[in-house]
DNA sequence: GGCGTTCACTTAACGCTGTTAACTGAACGT
DNA sequence: ACGTTCAGTTAACAGCGTTAAGTGAACGCC
């Protein structure tokens, strides 16, 4: 007869770490919509209420999830741009950050920046809730883009125009690439490079002045 | 006491129009996943049961739904080019035909561009089947693009380049921009415009001979 | 040592979803 | 008059996110 599996029971914070490891898992493979909160909690061995007592929906649980990743990819961001010698090279190296972010995770790449967001935040519980909206993280992250864009534009390399417009024309190409190449799984990775070098010197000859 | 609604009952033609009519008001204000079934069907004052004689799916219905709306970019592009006075201007209006449509068919554009295919596809049922593989249509009006393109690098216009590459390229760039305003719908409507053209701008000049 | 509280977690359910099997009743062809 | 087709229905299934209420072990305190 076998033995009852003893009750896992773990403190909050760790728990809560072990379900965003597991959700990240199954929703980077399933994607949003398939993941169930069901499915979720039978992968950790525990019922879907248990959840619930960690993340106020699974909208929250997603959005948390969307947060290390928008932290990863800002500090990826703002470590190319320091370790360039030139505005212009760091322009051209966080260009490349992003595109590697985007297709060495390109799964994190989907769900943080390709999925629906869900409808409505959900109402705020007092100690649970989501730990910081992922806007935040994201407009940080190109706070710092945009301040370099304008360093071009003030010191000449880029032709006159709002700093703000012409850096989220630029983040609009390369966010294009990148989505572009992870709904293309079979485009041939020896014409990838070429492509990402297309667009990025389209888009730096198409800021600099002439 | 009130009377017993008749019964209403239309040929097989009529109700799949009257469906995807009132399905398209329901799934462009909520959503696809908000939308459901029992909803559309009561919008029409049938059941749910009936929608499935004419659509094998909720997904079929939305692919329907989506068809119409490519079928019309697909004019709208090939207008913009037959109607341009030069190569250069037909680049442009079937960048701006392209964002336009984007703008006005977000759900659409999502659904096709940038949700994630499902591993399986449905089943075919014979007679009601979806009608067309989007991509078909898609790609003939990449192909058009592409063929615009290589007529700009020939003429001398974009600088030396292959052709495809470069199609590619100009074409990320727009589908990020339109991925970027679809995604961010509180984006002000008065710096849409200026961030399109910007984004058109910055595109031309970086693929024009210099 | 006993006791109330807290904490992590469960059981059972609610209302909703997409979808299907089985049935109905009118119209049509022969 | 009768069998078939056709458009549509009723009732249900399995699964979803979510919640109210309960359970039992661990902890602080006297």
């Amino acid at each position: 007869m076998p033995r009852k599996a003893a009750k896992p029971r773990l403190k909050a914070a760790e728990r809560r770490e072990a379900i965003l490891l597991a959700a990240k898992d199954i929703f980077l493979v399933e994607g949003y919509e398939r993941t169930t909160m069901r499915r979720i909690a039978a992968s950790l061995g525990i019922t879907p209420t248990t959840l619930y007592l960690h993340f106020p929906d699974k909208a929250a649980l997603m959005q948390a999830i969307c947060d290390e990743a928008f932290a990863e990819l800002g500090t990826a961001m703002t470590r190319a741009t320091v370790e360039a010698r030139t505005p212009l090279d760091a322009f051209r190296a966080v260009f490349d950050a992003y595109v590697a972010f985007g297709l060495a995770h390109p799964r994190e790449y989907r769900l943080v920046f390709m999925t629906e967001p869900p409808p409505e935040a959900s109402a705020h519980r007092p100690g649970i809730g989501r730990r910081h909206d992922p806007e935040d993280r994201g407009a940080r992250a190109f706070a710092g883009f945009q301040a370099l864009v304008r360093r071009l534009i003030e010191t000449g390399v880029f032709h006159a125009g709002d700093a703000t417009t012409m850096a989220e024309a630029a983040w609009a190409a390369v966010h294009g690439l990148v989505a572009l190449l992870i709904g293309m799984p079979d485009y041939p990775p020896a014409e990838r490079a070429a492509l990402a070098d297309t667009v990025a010197r389209m888009v730096a000859e198409g800021l600099v002045k002439r």
